[in-house]
DNA sequence: CTCTAATACGATAGACGCTATCAAAAGATA
DNA sequence: TATCTTTTGATAGCGTCTATCGTATTAGAG
């Protein structure tokens, strides 16, 4: 028995791990310069140097190359590792204030990427928004971990339902977006509404 | 001129009105049958007797087929129509019970299987998370409407959010769903839980 | 180092959703 | 009937995505 297998990952992972970032990497380059839509698989495949039958092995769908990203993870984890005797709003505030300082420049520069593709796409919108409805379950659960309630409870999905819809109104535009692609977006600005928002909320949403 | 064209609609928009639904009908049919996925557009456009480009005319994707409902207009026009002296939340649980009782028994099935559909179909799932996000900047302006406040208004959007929010978790479903097709859903039921989501949430959400 | 099993890759073929174009058919107008 | 507009069908084509299969690479064991 060799020793190697218990450092890092073996050579096989390494390897996939560099094929899956070449293609992302590649990808948003590509749609920068050439828009989303006017992007191919071929292109992409191409420009990171494997076939197009590999492209789909990493992602299943082309929407998946933008909206695969492990920020959740991070998030999840930030709120997991709050005190327990903040409510859950505050602790889902303090949670995200944490989650965007541990963000490297390069992974804010992603982000915005991301958030802005989302906003102009319809597809990717779409599904976005599908996992804003994922992102209730989980919410759910966290939430019910805190009040030692149960997930399925009415009124603990409810609150939910609430966190993520507040959440959901700062990302949507008000207006018909102008698309000159030259409206910039900032993701420190974008985190300073939801928390807002998330305050808001917890007063009780006086209007 | 002949008398014809001041009845109604002409035979043109009356031809129009019945191939539109006829694909419509064929396509449920044969999601019923088939499954939404094994069922194909030269299929529907083969039932409905009309060619796979007409199908296109009338539906700019598949998706629409199913999402492309008019019970939002209905929901519109019922929350217009609420006394101006009820809060925002009231006239919209008001308006909701008076949209269920306005629909006929056929369009109550129809709902129903769209909204199974709905749930099943990751496509078409996303779709329909994506026009919530839509009916939050509807929301915000009937709100603005009765308070007399900005539809961009921060704290007018982020109430349409908590509303659309607290909606969207009573249509998600809180566990995997176990999609033996046997799943039924109780309409009613989904507009009884909508109603206590919102009574829930003018309470201040309380946990 | 060699052999074997597991795994990833590339190439190909194909189904399907969707777009574009153009000529034919049907409805409206006079 | 004659003319003009709208709707339709037919065809061709692009791009996403699936399935299959032979090959190459890696891991693990003798």
């Amino acid at each position: 028995m060799t020793d190697m297998t218990a450092g890092g990952p073996g050579l096989r992972e390494r390897k996939k791990a560099k094929t899956r970032s070449a293609i992302r990497t590649e990808a948003f380059r590509l749609f920068r310069e050439q828009g989303y839509g006017a992007t191919t698989i071929e292109q992409i495949a191409a420009a990171a140097e494997v076939s197009p039958a590999t492209f789909f092995r990493y992602f299943p769908t082309k929407e998946d190359v933008v909206l695969q990203d492990d920020f959740d993870i991070v998030t999840r984890w930030a709120l997991e590792s709050q005190p327990p005797e903040l409510s859950p709003i505050a602790a889902i505030r303090a949670a995200a204030a944490e989650a965007l300082g541990m963000l490297s420049p390069q992974e804010i520069e992603q982000f915005r990427e991301t958030a802005q593709l989302t906003q102009a796409i319809p597809e990717i919108r779409a599904r976005a928004m599908d996992e804003f409805a994922r992102a209730i379950n989980q919410m759910a659960e966290t939430i019910a971990e805190r009040t030692g309630r149960e997930p399925e409870d009415f009124e603990v999905r409810n609150l939910a339902g609430a966190i993520v819809g507040v959440i959901m109104s700062t990302t949507v535009n008000a207006a018909e977006p102008t698309w000159n692609t030259e409206t910039m977006l900032d993701v420190a600005d974008l985190f300073a509404r939801i928390d807002r928002a998330l305050a808001h909320l917890e007063r009780g949403l006086p209007v």
